[in-house]
DNA sequence: AGGTTGACAAAGG
DNA sequence: GCCTTTGCCAACC
Protein backbone atom coordinates (compact mmCIF):
# COMPACT_ATOMS: atom_id res chain seq x y z
CA UNK A 1 0.00 0.00 0.00
CA UNK A 2 1.13 3.51 -0.71
CA UNK A 3 0.45 6.21 1.42
CA UNK A 4 1.94 10.12 1.43
CA UNK A 5 4.05 8.73 4.61
CA UNK A 6 5.47 5.91 3.26
CA UNK A 7 6.06 8.24 -0.55
CA UNK A 8 7.87 10.74 2.09
CA UNK A 9 10.31 8.47 3.53
CA UNK A 10 10.86 6.64 -0.03
CA UNK A 11 11.91 10.31 -1.20
CA UNK A 12 14.56 11.12 1.24
CA UNK A 13 15.63 7.70 1.21
CA UNK A 14 16.06 8.04 -2.48
CA UNK A 15 18.89 11.03 -1.82
CA UNK A 16 21.16 8.92 0.07
CA UNK A 17 24.76 8.82 -1.63
CA UNK A 18 26.56 5.92 -2.97
CA UNK A 19 28.79 4.53 -0.73
CA UNK A 20 27.33 6.01 2.59
CA UNK A 21 24.77 4.97 4.84
CA UNK A 22 21.71 6.37 7.14
CA UNK A 23 20.09 5.13 10.23
CA UNK A 24 16.32 4.29 10.49
CA UNK A 25 16.06 6.92 13.51
CA UNK A 26 17.46 9.62 10.93
CA UNK A 27 15.00 9.26 8.48
CA UNK A 28 12.57 9.25 10.93
CA UNK A 29 13.85 12.65 12.28
CA UNK A 30 13.79 14.22 8.25
CA UNK A 31 10.74 13.02 7.81
CA UNK A 32 9.24 13.76 11.20
CA UNK A 33 8.09 10.01 12.31
CA UNK A 34 8.71 7.37 14.27
CA UNK A 35 11.83 5.57 13.20
CA UNK A 36 9.75 2.18 13.42
CA UNK A 37 7.91 3.53 10.28
CA UNK A 38 10.61 3.93 8.24
CA UNK A 39 11.19 0.30 8.59
CA UNK A 40 8.17 -0.23 8.09
CA UNK A 41 8.22 1.45 4.63
CA UNK A 42 11.33 -0.48 3.78
CA UNK A 43 9.63 -3.78 4.01
CA UNK A 44 6.75 -2.08 2.03
CA UNK A 45 8.87 -1.17 -1.04
CA UNK A 46 6.81 -1.97 -4.27
CA UNK A 47 8.84 -4.73 -5.96
CA UNK A 48 10.31 -2.84 -9.06
CA UNK A 49 10.54 0.64 -7.46
CA UNK A 50 13.83 2.02 -7.80
CA UNK A 51 15.33 2.57 -4.31
CA UNK A 52 18.69 1.91 -1.90
CA UNK A 53 17.29 0.89 0.51
CA UNK A 54 20.31 -1.02 1.42
CA UNK A 55 22.05 2.64 2.54
CA UNK A 56 19.45 2.43 5.78
CA UNK A 57 21.07 0.59 8.60
CA UNK A 58 20.19 1.07 12.32
CA UNK A 59 21.47 3.13 14.86
CA UNK A 60 24.63 1.01 16.40
CA UNK A 61 25.70 0.33 12.45
CA UNK A 62 24.25 -2.97 12.16
CA UNK A 63 22.25 -4.42 9.15
CA UNK A 64 18.92 -4.69 10.89
CA UNK A 65 17.64 -7.70 8.40
CA UNK A 66 17.00 -11.62 9.84
CA UNK A 67 20.40 -13.86 8.92
CA UNK A 68 17.45 -15.39 7.05
CA UNK A 69 15.53 -12.60 5.35
CA UNK A 70 18.05 -11.04 3.31
CA UNK A 71 21.23 -9.69 5.61
CA UNK A 72 23.41 -11.05 3.69
CA UNK A 73 22.33 -9.70 0.49
CA UNK A 74 22.01 -6.04 1.98
CA UNK A 75 25.68 -6.85 3.20
CA UNK A 76 26.77 -7.72 -0.46
CA UNK A 77 25.18 -4.56 -2.03
CA UNK A 78 26.83 -1.90 0.74
CA UNK A 79 30.09 -4.00 0.52
CA UNK A 80 30.01 -3.34 -3.55
CA UNK A 81 29.93 0.22 -3.02
CA UNK A 82 32.78 0.14 -0.70
CA UNK A 83 30.76 0.36 2.87
CA UNK A 84 33.75 -2.01 4.77
CA UNK A 85 32.32 -4.12 7.51
CA UNK A 86 34.12 -4.54 10.97
CA UNK A 87 32.52 -7.81 12.68
CA UNK A 88 29.23 -6.69 11.08
CA UNK A 89 29.03 -3.39 12.08
CA UNK A 90 29.57 -0.70 9.79
CA UNK A 91 31.82 2.39 11.08
CA UNK A 92 28.80 5.70 11.08
CA UNK A 93 31.50 7.86 11.89
CA UNK A 94 33.04 7.24 8.31
CA UNK A 95 29.94 6.19 6.51
CA UNK A 96 27.34 7.80 7.65
CA UNK A 97 25.16 10.24 5.38
CA UNK A 98 25.61 13.81 6.90
CA UNK A 99 23.18 16.40 5.44
CA UNK A 100 23.50 19.46 7.74
CA UNK A 101 26.61 20.94 8.43
CA UNK A 102 26.07 22.25 12.03
CA UNK A 103 29.15 24.10 13.73
CA UNK A 104 27.40 25.15 17.07
CA UNK A 105 24.29 23.25 17.03
CA UNK A 106 23.94 19.37 17.95
CA UNK A 107 21.63 17.26 19.25
CA UNK A 108 20.73 15.96 22.49
C1' DA B 1 -12.87 2.16 17.47
C1' DG B 2 -9.27 -0.10 19.93
C1' DG B 3 -5.48 -3.40 20.38
C1' DT B 4 -1.39 -5.28 18.03
C1' DT B 5 2.64 -4.91 15.22
C1' DG B 6 7.19 -3.84 13.70
C1' DA B 7 13.95 -3.84 8.57
C1' DC B 8 13.85 1.21 15.50
C1' DA B 9 16.16 4.10 19.37
C1' DA B 10 17.88 5.21 23.82
C1' DA B 11 18.77 4.16 28.36
C1' DG B 12 19.61 0.96 32.01
C1' DG B 13 21.55 -3.42 34.13
C1' DG C 1 29.05 -6.33 24.61
C1' DC C 2 24.56 -8.49 25.47
C1' DC C 3 19.75 -8.41 27.04
C1' DT C 4 15.67 -5.92 28.85
C1' DT C 5 12.50 -2.25 29.26
C1' DT C 6 10.27 1.97 27.54
C1' DG C 7 8.82 5.18 24.07
C1' DC C 8 7.28 5.51 19.53
C1' DC C 9 3.33 5.98 15.80
C1' DA C 10 1.23 4.75 11.08
C1' DA C 11 -0.56 0.75 9.36
C1' DC C 12 -3.13 -3.11 9.96
C1' DC C 13 -6.11 -6.21 11.72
Amino acid sequence: MITATYDRIWRIVRRIPRGRVATYGQIARMVRVGPRQVGYALHNVPHGMELPWHRVINSQGRVSLPRAGGYERQKALLLKEGIRFNREKVDLQRYQWRTRVSSSSARP
